[in-house]
DNA sequence: AGCACA
């Protein structure tokens, strides 16, 4: 019974393989007063999440914008200089998760935008550099456009990369006037005022932080024991429940607090367990706390 | 996309 060791371990989050695969997903349909740090708190709690960027790509009024009616019909905010964000993960799989819970989500419930999510073209990369912030600003617009915020001096840091977009947008002012800043962390989480209070609702509406979590995407022999196994090497863990609705077993796992699931939340999301037939686990904080035994 | 247990 010669199998790898390694066969019933827990899958950590750990880059792709095969580096090919996209793990960088492309942000369009965002208000043109979005803050980097606003980006930042929109990707922060899916699993897997490692970094953003804000781009501010040079090409403004005159042209034709590539979006200029969202998908339920309205008009949105086309003004000035487009921005764009990049978002990465740490693999193809957590940023298909976040993609696919965060495209079509209103952005902005006042201007009414919609967040347009692809896979980018390409993967950022980005040089780590000890000190550098969680997000980071691409400013590419042209230097007359009243400069607004960030403002944050220029650490000569010519090598963070930016993907190229799905759309292909930006293929035209390459080398012009590029500055790039990383901007300083602060925490995000003390200094969000009044306005993204409601970013936040609107964001995780039907995700609101839970010590339970939700499982699912489970191959139809997943077994309690099995999934036990791997919950339990996890501080905090409680209990886990595992029901089939109809056919696909989900299960409900319960951990002491909020910051323990979230953390199991993270490093398991889109993992493989042995019984695993139809790609990883989706993990997702459960609606409402597992009741007390 | 799929969220129960009392």
């Amino acid at each position: 019974m010669a199998r790898p060791p390694y066969e019933y371990d827990p899958y950590y989050l750990q880059p792709d393989q095969d580096r090919n695969l996209i793990n960088t997903l492309f942000v369009s349909g965002l208000p043109d007063d979005v803050k980097a740090r606003e980006i930042h708190n929109l990707f922060r709690r899916r699993a897997g999440f490692d970094y953003c960027q804000l781009k501010y790509t040079g090409r403004g009024n005159q042209e034709a914008p590539t979006w200029g009616i969202g998908d339920i019909g309205e008009r949105l905010p086309m003004s000035g200089a487009e921005v764009v964000a990049f978002a990465t993960f740490l693999n193809h799989q957590s940023a298909i998760a976040a993609m696919h819970a965060l495209n079509g989500v209103k952005f902005d419930p006042q201007a009414g935008s919609v967040l347009h999510i692809e896979l980018a073209r390409s993967n950022s990369r980005r040089k780590r550099k000890p000190g550098s912030g969680p997000y980071v600003v691409i400013d590419n617009r042209i230097k007359a456009s009243a400069n607004t915020q960030e403002t944050s001096s220029d650490d000569g840091d010519s090598d963070t990369e930016e993907p190229s977009g799905a759309e292909d947008a930006d293929a035209s002012n390459k080398d012009e006037l590029k500055t790039v800043k990383s901007d300083t962390v602060q925490d995000p989480e003390n200094s969000v005022p009044a306005a993204n209070e409601q970013l936040e609702r609107t964001i995780d509406e039907g995700a609101q932080a839970c010590s339970t979590l939700f499982i699912a995407n489970l191959g139809p022999n997943c077994t309690e024991y099995e999934l036990k196994q791997v919950l339990s090497k996890y501080p905090g863990f409680n209990m886990l429940k595992i029901r089939a609705k109809g056919g696909m077993p989900v299960a409900f796992a319960d951990f002491e607090q909020v910051e323990q699931a979230t953390k199991v939340m993270t490093d398991l999301q889109s993992s493989l367990l042995p019984s695993s037939d139809r790609g990883g686990m989706h993990i997702e904080y459960a609606r409402s706390k597992m009741r007390k035994p």
